[in-house]
DNA sequence: GTCCAGGATCGGA
DNA sequence: TCCGATCATGGA
């Protein structure tokens, strides 16, 4: 990978496989905001970073190369070959194959553990703006100031010292005691995430779901979006209205949902789930 | 007014 | 183990 140094942070040439508007507005992430000239700028690593695409490459700025290296190809997934998921994909069937193009360049982040727990927790019977509002507010009451209109993700402790009526004013509705719960216990017993991620999908879904507010799909998201379990497969109900509208019947004769994914999608099957998933919301699929 | 959104929890069968 | 009711909130 060619890094260069620019400016105040560094620059990408020939990275194939990165589109800005299917990688941060898939519903993986909820931090990133986009600007006028089309690049985003949101906070992880408890850092504030934009990603621009221009005629030159892709630029991330501010950071070092050092930080680069260490940090955020890691974030992005810069190391993994996505042609490699396009070829064994590809072909599947009409649907991921339109799918693969509409969301082309859709990388998987590997995000922060803690943040993605809080963050699935509140997604649950909700929206994805809303999801983005009540984060935001639940960053900028409770956790450290950056630099300008951005905060740092609270960390579990800042969390933990919030009240219910402190969190029900950021939009949580009765999602606010499994919050503070699964904050306190975090604030409490820290989470090995070096176990989670070597532990099998079956092992770290059942250390997941103890905590307050995480059920099997919030689970298989953090799966999914922070620990780079690239076979695990959320079913939410725009996946269910995918496998209504297309699979349903070839999805008879499979015990259920995650099965035929497997089945059909193989080690890649989290990634089809997100490509389709992002392609049904784009098409408005069954609207 | 009803329905829906990246569902989880709870009590009862 | 399984199933239905219930849970805030705001936009469509």
């Amino acid at each position: 990978m060619k890094i260069e140094k620019f400016k105040e942070g560094i620059i990408l040439k020939e990275v194939k496989h990165f589109n800005l508007y299917n990688s941060f507005e898939n519903g993986q992430c909820f931090r990133w905001r986009k600007n006028q000239d089309g690049s985003y700028t949101g906070v992880a690593n408890h850092q504030v970073l934009t990603v621009e695409i221009n005629d030159a490459g892709i630029l991330f700025y501010p950071t070092t190369v050092d930080d680069f290296r260490s940090i955020w190809i890691e974030y992005f997934d810069l190391a993994s070959d996505y042609d490699l998921i396009y070829k064994d994909l590809s072909g599947k069937d009409i649907y991921i194959d339109e799918a693969l193009q509409v969301a082309d360049g859709l990388r998987l982040f590997h995000q922060d553990l803690w943040e993605i727990i809080i963050s699935f927790i509140v997604s649950a019977n909700n929206n994805i703006p809303r999801i983005k509002m009540i984060i935001e507010k639940l960053c900028k009451k409770f956790g450290t100031h950056l630099y300008g209109d951005f905060y740092d993700f609270p960390s579990p402790k800042q969390l933990a010292e919030a009240t219910i009526e402190e969190l029900r004013e950021c939009g949580a509705g009765y999602r606010d005691r499994y919050l503070l719960k699964t904050a306190m216990e975090v604030a409490m017993h820290p989470i090995d995430h070096q176990a989670l991620k070597d532990a099998s999908i079956d092992d770290a879904k059942k250390t997941l779901v103890k905590y307050d507010g995480v059920g099997p799909k919030v689970a298989e998201c953090i799966m999914l979006f922070s620990l780079g379990k690239q076979d695990v497969v959320p079913v939410d109900t725009w996946v269910k209205k995918i496998i209504k509208e297309l699979y349903e019947t070839e999805v008879k004769g499979f015990e259920d949902v995650h099965s035929f994914f497997q089945y059909k999608f193989g080690k890649y099957s989290g990634y089809a789930q997100q490509v389709l998933f992002h392609w049904a919301r784009e098409t408005k699929l069954g609207r």
